[in-house]
DNA sequence: ACCTAAATCAAACATTCGTTTGATTTTCAT
DNA sequence: ATGAAAATCAAACGAATGTTTGATTTAGGT
């Protein structure tokens, strides 16, 4: 799907207040107000607002799709370098698409109701489990990693960590004393702490034969 | 604050469909006709639906509050071993009270507002940090772990691990095969699983020597 | 049995919600 | 310049929201 410039708008715009006040928290009116334009134009361009935020997902996900693929390419590195560069290369995606990401984090949390934004994340996380899967069995045929890795809490461990630290930076900041950075700033330094922390916890988990 | 049974029934109703729906997605009607009581009830006995999640709140995290201070009086164990209780201990506390720790997701995602609900996290977080900090300097002076841990992004992959996995678990389950499992064995399946993942996690990031 | 306070109820309240309507303006190829 | 299609608008729609009202029932102490 191709949207105009207009739209593009008001997709940002409505990203910008679901990822702040959630989807049912935002109202139609609002989105219109801080987009400018006439509340009329959401049903108009996108049908209805479940659409919308339907339109928000396929752009997005289409989006981090190609920034996923990418790191499948790699060659002539050995398993571990491609597993910090697959850890680097999610830490980057997460931080930088934080608003979306709080998106789907809350709208992984509403079970009950099967609708395409969850097909969407469901898609999503087979291409991450496949991912990982792909790496870390590389890895052990080779004979560089260990044999019993639980790659599904490793992966749950990666994004857990990472959404974790999204969800809750304002007291991140605080602990730290670092609310006087600005919010690239912090946002660099996050990261760079993450891809630290989340490559020497890996490197551990696939190397070490700590387990009971 | 006490409750009578009927306001205790009111605000487990509201708990569970607050954790299905979020609080904007649940209406009143919802949890009265759930409860089995007239909608005027809740305003009648709370004051207004925003009273209704700050009485849930008030009483689960002083429950909770409880089980974090029992790990304060151990004696008799090493750094590691009481570490790994406080992680056994999280991991029962956070599972079992599933529905309340997806409320609280949420919640941690909506900034702005400073509401009382927020207090109530904020210092719930203050106190779990308190706890950690405590146990990983009392090894490091011990001489047991290492100099330069992040306790920060320490806590955050202990609760964020968690978190994720209670947001995802029916991913999780497909993952694994094991969508046969009941509720309540699947629960302690999560949990035996994150344990021994946790811990072995942790006991890497405290004793080894591989951050750059 | 009586009385008061608590509990319960159906109904109404004023807002806000997402969406539609129908008229008007803008755009742009011809 | 003209006309048809696209875009924009204020206004209205019905449904749903949280809350209040005022009457009625229930409960429990005296």
């Amino acid at each position: 799907m191709e949207y105009s410039a207009k739209q593009l708008q008001i997709i940002a715009v409505a990203e910008k207040l679901f990822s702040k006040k959630g989807f049912e928290g935002t109202s139609v009116r609002d989105i219109a107000e801080v987009a400018e334009v006439n509340v009329s134009m959401i049903s108009y361009y996108f049908g209805s607002k479940d659409k919308l935020i339907e339109a928000l997902f396929e752009l997005r996900i289409t989006e981090s799709r190609l920034r996923i693929e990418h790191i499948l390419l790699l060659e002539d590195l050995t398993p571990l370098q491609k597993v910090n560069i697959m850890i680097d290369s999610t830490v980057d995606r997460l931080i930088d698409n934080e608003q979306f990401q709080k998106i789907m984090m809350r709208e992984q949390l509403s079970s009950e109701r099967t609708t395409i934004v969850s097909k969407y994340i469901r898609d999503m996380k087979i291409r991450n489990s496949e991912l990982m899967k792909r790496l870390i069995t590389e890895g052990q045929e080779a004979g560089y990693f260990r044999k019993n890795i639980d790659m599904s809490l490793l992966s749950i461990t990666l994004y857990g960590t990472i959404h974790h630290a999204i969800a809750t930076q304002d007291y991140y900041k605080t602990l730290n004393n670092i609310e006087h950075l600005s919010g690239e700033e912090f946002r660099s330094f996050l990261k760079m702490r993450l891809k630290r922390h989340l490559k020497s916890l890996f490197k551990s988990a696939v190397f070490n034969e700590n387990h009971t």
